[in-house]
DNA sequence: CGCACTCTATCGATCGATCGATCGGGTGGT
DNA sequence: ACCACCCGATCGATCGATCGATAGAGTGCG
């Protein structure tokens, strides 16, 4: 049994909630993508929105985790922000799909799954706030507002799901290495900017999501 | 009449289609929202997806012109840019639900209706681009990629809608300059950085959104 | 003026289709 | 004999959309 009927189920879920979105994807939109009846979705997905929060919590867990582990022990304000740049761009480069529901879909969970998904996504961006924190107090960022540079750059590092192609001309590491470098300027680093360890990112992000 | 009956219906659907997506909002919604029986709707609306697209229209439609006011007779690619991110961002900040709108629902649009919107949002980043590409001739900005650059600036100051409030600590003002400081610092402009004319962006908002 | 007619704006009722979900009954491996 | 897995049939609710009808504000004519 090389592909579960469950793994089916969740990954007709990714793909048709992040092309038609949650309200747009029919139970039986679902079932003929996951090969199966409608009624035997109900066996692994139990409602249609405990599908949805599984994945939401799944992916954004899995972001989570994959930046902890980059930036693990290092200490250098620059060296942190690149690699939580580089992982997060990598991540929505090779996992559009779940990024895409993740950003899009939080507005339809009731209050319950909602609050554990908010709860992960403010851990997410904690790292992110402490690691500017971090650098401005270093005298390494030079930024007025940093809660609002924190805030502009998620959402552009996050853009990259939205029209990243892996068959375009651009590979992964340059994607992220010029995201980097966007971020670093930003925040007002100083030249020259060192690049971070892409070879640490792209390792993390497939020991987190599998191999490419 | 203070306010038309068809200007109750746009706006419940710019605000019903903002908070819970285009298929989240049923006809029902839409009614009771714009104080109308559901038959009533369709006497201004045509179907659900017209009310849609001709929200679509206007808002990029605005945008547009916008930024082509916002620009005109400016050469100095740094204030050129500095004034197409101030505009965006403040645009985004003043209508963030027709902006959500336009960022979100394209893929509900069916074929005929999506290439108009598509051939508005593309004239509207070939401004960005031909600026970047101008200050990158001129040696005002230096980045690799600029391709790529414009699609992360636009992502970024884009994003604004989802998260800004004008509740908050921020005024539109500093929003927008520092908006402005983060997008030319990415093109590498050189430092200091002059800050756009604001005083002429947010009255071209004004003309093309009306008085806030 | 008074009457017939038209047009806009609105409604309650209802259409066929589809929604998410459930039921009872298989089938096949252990 | 059990249990995980799967299905056809079907549920009540809701979907987007349309129906025929009405109230009221004009409009043209004798």
């Amino acid at each position: 049994m090389a592909v579960t009927s469950g793994e089916r189920v969740r990954r007709a879920a990714v793909k048709l909630f992040a092309a038609k979105g949650f309200h747009g994807t029919g139970i039986r939109d679902l079932a003929q993508e996951a090969q199966l009846s409608s009624a035997s979705l109900y066996h692994y997905m139990g409602t249609k929105e405990d599908l949805l929060a599984g994945i939401m919590r799944d992916s954004l867990g899995r972001l989570l985790t994959g930046a902890e582990r980059a930036v693990a022990g290092v200490t250098d304000p620059a060296e942190r922000m690149g690699r939580l740049v580089a992982l997060h761009v990598i991540t929505h480069a090779r996992r559009p799909e779940e990024t895409k529901v993740v950003d899009d879909e939080v507005r339809v969970l009731s209050s319950g799954a909602r609050r554990a998904v908010v709860e992960l996504r403010d851990a997410y961006e904690r790292l992110w706030g402490e690691t500017i924190e971090a650098g401005l107090r270093a005298g390494a960022f030079h930024t007025p507002r940093p809660e609002v540079t924190r805030k502009a750059l998620l959402e552009m590092c996050g853009g990259v799901a939205r029209w990243y192609s892996a068959r375009g001309a651009l590979s992964l590491d340059e994607l992220a290495g010029h995201y980097a470098v966007l971020a670093l300027r930003a925040l007002g680093a100083r030249e020259p900017l060192a690049a971070p360890d892409l070879d640490v990112c792209r390792a993390v992000v497939a020991s987190v999501w599998g191999p490419a």
